[in-house]
DNA sequence: GGAGATTGCTTTACATCTAAACTACCTGCG
DNA sequence: CGCAGGTAGTTTAGATGTAAAGCAATCTCC
C-alpha cells in the first residue's frame, strides 16, 4: 500500500477535507500492516501472505480448495497458486487433489504448518495489543462501529461483494 | 494489502477484539484501495503508486530528487528507481542529475505529466468523496481523531518516523 | 591533500500481486 | 452419446514492493 496523494485542486471543502480523512485512514493502516510485516519477517521468516493463508488453512482443519483460498483470501487465483507452491516446497501445507472432481486442489496444514502457525499467532496476537492496545474500551467500539459505518458506504455502488 | 488472519487461540477477550478490529481496519482500507485502484486503471491505465508519485511531483514545481521522493511515499530507493524509469519512458516525468551534487537525480512532471495528473486529481478527489461520503460531519471528525489516536499509539515503540 | 565514512542512487534477486489467456474437468441438454 | 458452456486452476507477462549488495560522489577530519 502506498500513502501520500494530493491536496491541490481541493474544489470544495468538503472533499478536501474527506481526501484528509482518506490518507489519515490509509497512512495509519499502511504503517500498522508494515510494522506487523517487518516483526513477521525478522522473527519468523514469514510474509503475511503466508500467515494469512496459512490462518485460513488453521480454520479448516479438513482443508480448502484453492478456489475457496482465493476468495477467503480477497486475492487472485493465480496469486494462491504461487503463495501455496512455495509453502509446499517449504514443507508447511499440502496439495492432493480431490477424487470426486479431479478440478479441485485441496490444500491442508502439515503439521510443521500447524505448529508454525501454532507460535506466529500467539505472538501476532501480541503485536497486535501492543499496537492498538492504547484505545480504551470506548475508543474501540466507537472505532470499530465507524469502520463498520465506512466499509458499509463505501460498498454501495460496487459491485465486489468482499467478505462484508 | 492481503486480508484475514486468525481467530485462533484467543488466549484472552481483549487480544481476540483488538485483533476483530485490526482486522476491520484493514479489510476497510483494503477494500476502498482496491476500488480505488481498479477505477484508476480503469479510467486512466494508471497505477496509485504512479498517481502517488505524480502528485507528489505536483505538489513541488520545481522538481523532488529520488530520495526525497521515497522518503514522502515512503517505499524503498529501488522501488523509486523503477517507477521513475518507468513514467520517463511514458513522457510523464523527466529526471536530470543536480549540476551541483551529481548524486542527486531531480525529478520534475512533464507538461502532459501535468496535464494527466490534473485530470486524475479530480476524478480522484470525487470517487473518495463518493466512498467515504456517506459520514456526517460529527463521523467524520471523530474517525480522525481516533485514527490518530491509533497511529500515534502504534508508533510508539517503533523507530519507523513515518510521515505521522 | 587524502583516507575513510556517509550519502544518493542503482542493481539484483526475489516475493507478491493483477489481468488475461489457457487447460482440464464437469454438467446438462438435445 | 456428445458437445456447449460453466467451473477450477495454472500459466504468462508485467507492475510493484522489499532487502541487500554495489557504485559513485561528497563530506569529514586529520
Amino acid at each position: 500500500m502506498t500513502e501520500a496523494e494530493i491536496t491541490s485542486s481541493p474544489h470544495d471543502e468538503r472533499t478536501a477535507e474527506l481526501l484528509r480523512l482518506w490518507l489519515r485512514l490509509l497512512g495509519t493502516t499502511t504503517a500498522i500492516e508494515r510494522e506487523l510485516a517487518q516483526r513477521m519477517r525478522q522473527r519468523f521468516g514469514c510474509s503475511l501472505a503466508r500467515f494469512d493463508l496459512m490462518a485460513q488453512l488453521a480454520k479448516s482443519r479438513d482443508g480448502l480448495t484453492m478456489g475457496e483460498l482465493s476468495r477467503r483470501l480477497m486475492v487472485t487465483n493465480g496469486n494462491v497458486t504461487g503463495l501455496v507452491r512455495r509453502l509446499v516446497e517449504e514443507g508447511l501445507v499440502v496439495r492432493e487433489s480431490d477424487p470426486d472432481d479431479r478440478r479441485l486442489q485441496r490444500v491442508r496444514l502439515t503439521a510443521d504448518g500447524l505448529a508454525l502457525f501454532g507460535r506466529m499467532a500467539v505472538v501476532h496476537g501480541r503485536w497486535v495489543t501492543e499496537l492498538l492496545g492504547d484505545l480504551g474500551p470506548e475508543e474501540r467500539r466507537a472505532l470499530s462501529a465507524l469502520l463498520a459505518r465506512v466499509k458499509a458506504a463505501a460498498m454501495q455502488g460496487t459491485d465486489d461483494r468482499g467478505t462484508a
